[in-house]
DNA sequence: GTGAGTTTGTGCAAACGTTCACAAACGCCT
DNA sequence: AGGCGTTTGTGAACGTTTGCACAAACTCAC
């Protein structure tokens, strides 16, 4: 990338558009930007990518590249400003407008996800949420009123929706997707534990608690293994706390 | 690693643990196991990997590559016995035994959790739930009682819990962390959006779905910048579906 | 203005992961 | 028994990601 004076970054020409930003670095940028969020709460105003990259669990050197590819808004000697760079990965993610998101499948789960408050503070509306079950037709949740999946389309086009969770059982969802791409959703994020056929220019990310936990017992397992022989370890040993701006945390 | 006899794999001998398998491998077992249930519940006994890999929504290479590392389970000409596949992979991630689970928070979303039946039936038992609001300690969620978290450690060990889930707010995360891990907890999912600092030899996997919501909507800014001057691309056209063991889906 | 101290941005090499492509192995049919 | 079509297991090429290490750029104190 060529040497950009400071404050105009590349890309901001193009609409905030990076054809070629990293899938690596997309998938930590969120998270940047939660830490960011919290600094900010906290009261700083500048961050080093030593401080930033602690608070985001990640290494400073691989923060430090990942920013590079936004542009050049740090300040050496310094650091990021707080506030620059959360307005930079909003805009680089497409949260400058807070978009509108449907639910389908108000169940157990369903439920909980409608009732969260953490969608409307990162960049997200609930916007509308449907099932299948006329029993659940009608209930109202979180001042939403749960509408009949056939209503989709029309649904999905005045409310402006390009994203849908599916909370339905797993049997379901590969219906319930192609309804959503129908109507003209193009981004899914399931939470079925199955695979979704989706066209190309349509979006899937999944979610699979049992695979995460199986990861885990993999992990597990390797663990007790190890045990058996030689020595436990240093069991007990934290790993250093996170320290933002090189200071230590009080408390 | 060096040619096998059939049937007898490498690392039997030590208990079925693969020190050096890789991780994207492992991440990726979890998801060929739930596809050879799907498969064997629909009657096969043998799948291909090209079968296997459509069903899991992989490349078949891969997934010849990733069976390769667990020892030569499949026969020439005819692919893998799902049965044998199932036991095989089951056997690597530790599933053998049910393993005992805890979950710490009992709200919106640990209710919902609570009454999940997919873990049970992938290799998990919720053996006991936990809070700190006395108002949810008591409560009979499922069959379990909210048990008070200042019980944790007596539980832990009682229960022989090693894996935990955590659904508390944000910012009591990291102390249900260290409870968790003064108890004797070796792995944690984490619900919460937050970085948890833990001890070496402790696992932590978080599920985050503000940070999937926000990795979709980059991709939908990106899609929506394109389509403002080039063709709108094969709107319409459908990826081919999953076909198992090459024969053609009914219906 | 200068020097000391700090921190970014990046070239580079190693590690890791993916995909291709094909020989070897197998079942089956004659 | 032998040939044929099929499918695995894997070497090799390729792409991506990570982490080190350091010059360049900046602040601040005097
Ligand atoms: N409950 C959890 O904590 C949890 C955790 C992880 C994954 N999941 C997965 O999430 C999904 C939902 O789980 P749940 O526990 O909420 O199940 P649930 O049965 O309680 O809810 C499913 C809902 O989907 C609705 N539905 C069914 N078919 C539909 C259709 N064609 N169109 C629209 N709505 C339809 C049902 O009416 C029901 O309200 C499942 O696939 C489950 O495996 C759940
Ligand atoms: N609700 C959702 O769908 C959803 C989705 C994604 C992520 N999350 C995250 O999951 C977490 C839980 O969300 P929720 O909506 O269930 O919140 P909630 O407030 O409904 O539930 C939190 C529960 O944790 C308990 N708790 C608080 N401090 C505790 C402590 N120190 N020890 C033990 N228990 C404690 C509370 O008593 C409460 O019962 C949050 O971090 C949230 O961001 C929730």
């Amino acid at each position: 990338m060529s040497q950009q004076r400071n404050g105009q970054a590349a890309g901001v020409s193009d609409g905030g558009v990076f054809p070629d930003l990293p899938e690596a670095t997309v998938a930590r940028l969120p998270e940047y930007l939660r830490a960011l969020h919290h600094l900010a709460e906290t009261g700083f105003e500048t961050v080093s990518s030593e401080g930033l990259a602690a608070a985001a669990g990640v290494n400073s050197a691989k923060l430090r590249k990942d920013l590079s590819h936004l542009g050049s808004y740090g300040t050496r000697g310094v650091g990021y400003d707080v506030a620059l760079l959360i307005a930079q990965i909003e805009h680089v993610l497409g949260l400058t407008q807070r978009r509108a998101v449907a639910l389908v499948g108000v169940g157990n789960l369903g439920h909980a996800l409608a009732g969260y408050g953490g969608f409307s503070t990162r960049g997200f509306r609930i916007a509308a949420l449907f099932d299948a079950d006329p029993d659940r037709i009608g209930e109202r949740i979180n001042g939403l009123v749960v509408k009949d999946i056939a209503r989709l389309p029309e649904v999905v086009a005045a409310e402006a929706i390009s994203i849908a969770l599916i909370a339905t059982p797993a049997h379901a969802a590969q219906l319930v997707a192609d309804q959503l791409v129908a109507a003209g959703v193009t981004s899914i994020l399931n939470f079925a534990p199955c695979v979704l056929s989706v066209p190309d220019g349509v979006d899937v990310r999944k979610v699979d608690l049992a695979i995460e936990l199986q990861i885990l017992s993999f992990h597990e397992h390797r663990k007790s293994a190890l045990t058996t022989l030689p020595a436990p370890a240093g069991n007990g040993r934290m790993k250093i706390r996170p320290t933002l701006n090189g200071e230590a945390l009080a408390t």
